[in-house]
DNA sequence: TTCCTCACG
DNA sequence: ACGTACGTGAGGAAA
């Protein structure tokens, strides 16, 4: 069998990779980028040419012998960035858990250990290889060596054999060197001989071959030429001696030791996570052969349940149940489940069809059965319209890994999980189903397709489930797991059930009305304008205001010039076509976004609206609400608050609305341990007049209202970790005096000051941040040497332990007011989530009760040293609850 | 698909 | 000096 060597120059594709590759880290803020470059470059190498042995040569610091025989050799390079230089030992580390070889050797670059092995490879009948971004290797070029050079950073290559060289270049690899000579080399400060160039210097190497021969020869030559090369001959010769590439290193090397092949799978996974390469577990497989992955999938059972009774027995006697169910696509509130794949043991795993879904009723709805899944969401939503509320959903693997790592980039797609937890191959939805319009539904699959991959993910969730159990036991998030999300699984599900009822006759009305006023402003816009344009067209609009219109140019965005709100307003006196415009833009969006978005999601069956509130999405702990988003229906504005018209209680209920006053101030006092601000809640002071009673210094009754509104926007901007800048732009003022504002109020909540510089301090330290019920953040971007992205992880350091917190307090609210409508045999329902704010649809004879629960239990979801206060408000629609 | 804009807490 | 508030989702235009 032929044997096939490839030796990788470590220090050159490190290089290539880490300026061909945008900034990455990892959870701990370690640089990954030049790791990942060289990782996939060696992942695309080994799937290409199957190398049976393998090193990676790495130059050493100390001086080689072309430093010692030329001062100026490789003088003038930049020094390497920390950035890169941070990534050499974990790289080698890596290296070495896929046992692959390494060489370095002081005195020697890494060029001429690749010369050598190289040299010794031919000699012992390799095919060598040869992978570097330096086109000097090419000299080393062969009948039996090709050199690889890595074009377009590290995504290919380019293969220089003898053959190849001399078609292209007309001389042979050797020559090369000669060449470099005559030419010298900037990058690495060979000088060559002065004057002369490629074109020069290839003209010469073509008819004389080699350096000694034109010296030789020099006679022969004319002109300036001929001086230059008489004047350098020194250089000339010096000059091809770096260029160089020695293949007589002295070092022992037995190339039995750079065979490449087994090693600890284990290892390079761990290696792996740790630096965050999710996406490249899947390729480990791919090179070496991956017959791992199929010996699980082949150990799965998959089969129609026929002895319905004694596997329920299973279950019972078990008291858990891996589950997964298959819907068609079809209104929320009907039945369309397809199967349910169901398992105690997670490889054996068994279908029902529809019709015996009540069979399965008892196991379902059993709180002693403990259910385990992947979205568990859907299938309580599924199961809803029989009639069966799953209970004691007790693990979702979706769920867990967002608590593991919330700031993830990659999805929770069960794909996704499984590889990273298992190396395991498992098809993505979009695999599964396609895309875009041609993707199928499930109810188009094949029935043994469908089994192979819901048994993939039955089997994903019974593998994955003690992994990530210990992982959340380790960083103590399991309270937050099995007391506040999973419990909140089901109350989100039913929210989204139940929805919430939309007056369409009213919103059709203002549909009417916004219709007519955007028609009016289009005219007026035009006229103004002297022709008529897309107004929506930021691009369009620009060239109207800026050019046509000759208004001053505030502000430019990547692609032209910025027409947003804040732009407009400082343009406002200049042409009465700016306030036109902002109305325009105000009501257009009324009506496009809220009232054709809204009217077409009305589900015609009950006429509510069944918004999704999704639990994984944000990185601080909050939920958020899509198709439609109901968490930013208008408020602010009196126009768009009409909106709020159509969102309406059903006959005989009403809206019960309770908002928490101030809740991330108060978690900020709690957590600061601020004296002062703490004091100011316990006496329910009104929270800004206070602060401004602070920042201003003048007595709390003679706080102005302007003064009071400036000092809620400081309130408000502390908790963001807004700058002086961002101040003064709000406020009017100048940057100055913002600045003061802001010294005032750290000077005056002090412990506030120190609860920030600590979070800081601390996150960085530990790469996260922590809410009051151990939620964790993780903010890698405090690790960047880029200031811009840095500063933004300090100011979402300092906000995230203030919003995750406040989120953790209302979900567990809701989790405890769900669960007290339910003891208490309320018909009211919860339907809505906004942050800070709950809605319950409560029958009138409820009433009463219901705001009692609400408040007590949002006033006392935790327990924290400021007290938490709720405002009731009801009324038939949500407009009324103000 | 990406950018811009704007609605919310 | 840098560039300037955190967290979301959606619609329309343009590429």
């Amino acid at each position: 069998m032929n044997k096939r060597l490839i030796i990788i120059d470590g220090n050159s594709i490190i290089n290539r990779a880490f300026y061909a590759l945008p900034e990455m880290t990892n959870k701990e803020g370690l640089r990954t980028n030049a790791i990942y470059g060289f990782t996939t470059m060696l992942f695309k190498i080994i799937d290409t040419y199957k190398p049976t042995h393998m090193s990676v040569a790495f130059d050493r610091k100390a001086p080689t012998f072309r430093h010692l025989e030329f001062d100026e050799y490789k003088a003038g390079r930049k020094k390497m960035p920390d950035e890169l230089r941070e990534q050499f030992e974990p790289l080698k580390d890596l290296l070495d858990k896929f046992n692959i070889n390494r060489l370095e050797i002081d005195g020697y670059e890494a060029d001429d250990i690749i010369g050598t092995v190289s040299r010794l490879g031919e000699e012992n009948g390799y095919n060598v290889y040869i992978v570097t971004g330096d086109k000097d290797a090419i000299q080393l070029a062969s009948d039996k060596t090709t050199t690889l050079i890595t074009k377009k950073g590290v995504g290919e290559v380019e293969e220089y054999n003898f053959d190849s060289v001399m078609e292209k270049y007309e001389m042979t690899p050797t020559q090369f060197i000669d060449l470099k000579g005559l030419m010298g080399d900037k990058s690495d400060n060979i000088p060559g001989v002065p004057g002369i160039g490629e074109k020069t210097g290839i003209k010469l190497i073509k008819e004389y071959s080699s350096i000694e021969n034109i010296i030789e020869n020099v006679e022969n030559l004319k002109g300036s030429v001929k001086k230059k090369i008489e004047e350098n001959k020194e250089l000339a010769i010096m000059s091809k001696r770096l260029a160089t590439i020695i293949r007589d290193v002295p070092i022992e090397i037995n190339l039995d030791d750079l065979e490449y092949g087994d090693y600890d799978k284990d290892k390079v996974i761990e290696s792996f996570r740790n630096l965050g390469f999710t996406s490249l577990l899947s390729r480990l497989s791919s090179i070496d052969g991956g017959n791992e992955t199929e010996e699980i999938e082949s150990n799965l059972n998959i089969k129609k349940l026929e002895n319905i009774d004694a596997f329920i027995n299973d279950i019972k006697k078990e008291g858990k149940l891996y589950i997964d169910t298959v819907s068609r696509q079809g209104n929320i509130l009907e039945k369309n489940i397809i199967h349910i794949f169901i398992s105690v043991d997670g490889t054996n795993i068994y279908y029902i069809n529809e019709e015996e879904i009540n069979k399965l009723e008892e196991v379902l709805v059993s709180k002693e059965v403990k259910k385990f899944g992947y979205n568990l969401k859907e299938d309580y939503i599924a199961l809803r319209p029989y009639n069966i509320k799953l209970e004691n959903m007790h693990f979702d693997i979706t769920i867990a890994e967002y608590l593991i790592d919330s700031a993830s980039s990659t999805s929770y797609e069960c794909s996704a999980i499984a590889m990273k937890y298992l190396t395991k191959k498992v098809k993505s939805k979009e695999e599964l189903l396609g895309k875009g319009v041609k993707a199928k539904k499930y109810e188009d699959l094949e029935l043994e397709e469908l089994c192979d991959y819901i048994g993939k993910v039955i089997n994903t969730v019974y593998e994955v489930y003690p992994i990530m159990e210990k992982s959340i036991k380790e960083s103590e998030m399991d309270g937050l797991l099995y007391h506040v999300e999973m419990p909140l699984v089901e109350v989100l599900g039913e929210m989204e059930y139940q929805g919430i009822k939309v007056d369409k006759e009213k919103l059709h009305e203002l549909g009417i009305e916004f219709k007519t006023i955007i028609k009016k402003l289009e005219q007026e816009i035009y006229d103004i304008a002297g022709e008529e344009f897309n107004i929506n067209s930021p691009k369009q609009l620009g060239v109207i205001l800026f050019e046509k219109l000759e208004l001053p140019i505030i502000k430019k965005t990547k692609t032209g010039y910025s027409t947003n709100a804040e732009v407009l307003e400082k343009l406002r006196d200049k042409s009465p076509i700016i306030d036109k415009i902002t109305e325009y833009r105000q009501i257009v969006k009324l009506n496009s976004t809220y009232v054709e978005g809204l009217l077409a999601i009305i589900n015609p069956l009950d006429g509510r609206i069944h918004s999704s509130f999704n639990q994984t999405i944000t990185t601080t702990g909050r939920i958020s609400s899509t198709e439609p988003n109901l968490q930013n229906i208008p408020v602010k504005l009196e126009m768009g608050r009409n909106i709020r018209k159509v969102f309406i209680s059903d006959e005989s209920c009403s809206l019960v609305d309770a908002d928490y006053s101030q809740v991330e101030l108060r978690v900020l006092a709690h957590m600061s341990q601020d004296e002062t601000m703490i004091e100011a809640f316990k006496n329910n002071e009104d929270i800004h007049t206070k602060t401004a009673s602070q920042v201003f210094n003048v007595n709390m009754d003679e706080v102005t209202s302007k003064q009071r509104s400036d000092a809620k926007a400081v309130n408000f901007g502390i908790v963001y970790g807004k700058s002086d800048f961002g101040l003064s732009e709000d406020l009017h003022i100048p940057v100055k005096q913002a600045k003061e504002y802001i010294e005032n109020y750290f000077n005056k909540y002090s412990k506030i000051k120190d609860f920030m510089d600590k979070v800081v301090e601390n996150a960085t330290e530990n790469g996260y941040i922590t809410t009051i019920q151990n939620r964790r953040r993780y903010i890698p971007e405090l690790k960047s040497s880029n200031f811009m992205l840095r500063n933004a992880g300090k100011r979402a350091a300092m906000n995230a332990p203030i919003q995750g917190s406040a989120a953790d307090i209302i979900k567990i609210a809701m989790v405890n007011v769900y669960k007290k409508l339910e003891e208490r045999q309320l018909k009211s329902k919860l339907i809505l989530q906004v942050h800070d704010e709950l809605i319950v649809e409560a029958y009138d004879d409820e009433v009463e009760e219901v705001k009692k629960i609400v408040k007590d239990e949002m006033e006392n979801a935790v327990n924290m040293d400021v007290h938490l206060d709720v405002d009731l408000n009801i009324g038939n629609s949500w407009y009324e609850t103000k």
